[in-house]
DNA sequence: ATGGTGGCACCGCCA
């Protein structure tokens, strides 16, 4: 089983982008974030024939996310259990009895802000939504843009960022707690390297040739799943296009 | 260096 997430920034603007990287891939899963559209304007059109069934919740502006899936999907949930629910960052769905819980975590805006407090919140309600939806010993995946880089080297100039929504203690404590759950980082299973990022800011001059990235994007496991899982890479292609996303596609393969 | 760019919808906001 091949899965995949990537932040797409705009379904309507990458819809060709994440077309032919389905039909190259064939991936059974992937999931998308960021996609800045109501359900009303998400081109469906554009995938009509790729055989793919798509899960998807938008909202006007920001926010959104879709799941791409080769067999048909069950148990669809949106958001979060209680108010505000945050339906366009978290799709919850089943495939092939594999649980995927795809998530567009809240960047915070900046430490003094209240979205920060609202995102430390977001990743507590999480934990109790794990809690209380799944166990440790389910086949499970968590993967989507989770705005975190939980370590120095997964952080350019880690020395000067540290501090910044994305990377600061608090965050990094609010990430662990959920991991504690039972997850296993698949990229960090099959890579130790430092500089193996997923996220350029498109305001850094150069940032991507630079490698002034970001490891923002992940794919968790339960015990079940990671120790079903021969590989994880991120793969650069859309930053190699004439349109670039500011993230990539992470990918991960499992034996099953 | 305290900016920069990109996307969407609107007369800025968010990343």
């Amino acid at each position: 089983m091949k899965i995949a997430t990537f932040n797409v920034n705009s379904i309507r603007s990458r819809a060709t982008i994440v077309s032919d990287w389905l039909a190259k891939n064939k991936p059974d899963l992937l999931a998308i974030q960021e996609t800045k559209a109501q359900d009303s304007d998400f081109p469906l059109d554009e995938f009509a024939d790729s055989g793919y069934n798509i899960v998807f919740k938008g909202e006007k502006r920001y926010n959104g996310v879709a799941v791409f899936s080769l067999a048909k999907p069950d148990n669809i949930t949106y958001g979060l259990d209680d108010e505000p629910t945050d339906d366009s960052r978290l799709i919850r769905l089943t495939v092939n009895d594999v649980h995927f819980v795809n998530t567009y975590v809240p960047q915070g805006t900046s430490p003094d802000s209240d979205r920060f407090t609202y995102k430390l919140e977001w990743f507590k309600r999480l934990k109790k939504y794990f809690k209380k939806h799944f166990k440790p010993t389910d086949k499970l995946i968590w993967l989507g843009d989770l705005n975190v880089a939980m370590e120095a080297r997964d952080v350019h100039n880690a020395d000067q960022v540290f501090g910044s929504v994305c990377y600061c203690p608090e965050v990094i404590k609010a990430i662990g707690d959920v991991m504690d759950f039972g997850f296993t980082d698949t990229f960090r299973m099959h890579n130790q390297e430092d500089g193996q990022y997923t996220f350029w800011d498109y305001r850094i001059p150069n940032g991507f040739k630079r490698n002034m990235g970001w490891r923002l994007d992940y794919i968790m496991a339960t015990k079940p799943m990671a120790d079903r899982c021969t590989r994880c890479i991120v793969d650069k292609a859309p930053r190699q296009l004439e349109k670039p996303s500011d993230h990539t596609f992470l990918v991960a393969e499992f034996d099953i």
